[in-house]
DNA sequence: TGTCAAAAGAGAATCATTCTCTTTTATAAA
DNA sequence: TTTATAAAAGAGAATGATTCTCTTTTGACA
């Protein structure tokens, strides 16, 4: 993604454009599998070696505000961000840390209409994420 | 639970009784809105002042290795436990820390039979769990 | 009842994340 | 283009949940 593709998303979230901010929102755009605060650091500091962890936590939680991160619920105690594509899916490996992205529209069809005809009493849904968890056979 | 249930359970899982185990399991049973570790020292603490935050956490990690207790995803820094009675989905408020259980047979059959049939290219389906997100309309 | 590995206890240590305070900078108006 | 200013970045301390270390206690089995 360009730098001007990125300022013009900052920008129409009302954001500073800062290069701090793209240097963030870059480094989560390519590392794709659900990035920590602390890799996010370590991509960016390649290219921008004195870009300060406070800034870089600031920075996320305005994306994640704004909507353009997501953080990646896990269950450990470590925060995982995702650069916010769509509305998709998880695979969790239930051995390691892996996480990776799963998308499927007819999928999500079906648990659209499902909860439409049954719903769930008193609750309103706005969104519904599936952490399917199991084993990768492929690395 | 009755006392010898729980150490039943206990000694069923290759675990050594003790009170502080007894108690953490009673605690996570009894507590089931999904509590913090704090949440569930606090409740122990009541009848067994001079517990250990860190016998806690070790209980704790100990039930979650044996299959009795859940860690709940979250995306706040603090972890959140669950009895497991069997697998059930989460309803999640989008606005405050709420979460809720969320049974659903007819769900997990479509579900299992979706991906048994469709299956995910190089990845083994284990558990699927439901993140729904919305709003509770009563308290 | 004695043995001993496992568990509990106490408090320090860790470490991801947040906060505080100062300096710098992007933005928009003059 | 310069200026004003609120927002953002930076540095390092603070926070706080969780883990670790080391010692003491105890449950389970012989």
């Amino acid at each position: 993604m360009k730098t001007e593709e990125i300022s013009r998303v900052l920008f129409e979230k009302g954001l500073k454009v800062t290069p701090q901010r793209i240097a963030v929102y870059e480094a989560v755009a390519r590392l794709n599998n659900h990035p920590t605060a602390e890799s996010i650091i370590k991509y960016i500091r390649k290219t921008y070696p004195n870009i300060s962890t406070a800034t870089v936590y600031k920075v996320l939680d305005a994306f994640t505000e704004k909507g353009l991160v997501n953080r990646v619920k896990t269950e450990k105690d470590m925060m995982r961000y995702d650069a916010v594509l769509e509305s998709h899916h998880h695979l969790y490996c239930s051995e390691t840390d892996r996480i990776e992205d799963y998308h499927d529209e007819q999928l999500d069809n079906i648990l659209k209409n499902y909860f439409e005809e049954k719903g769930i009493s008193d609750f309103k849904v706005e969104d519904i994420k599936l952490q399917i968890v199991g084993k990768f056979l492929k690395s």
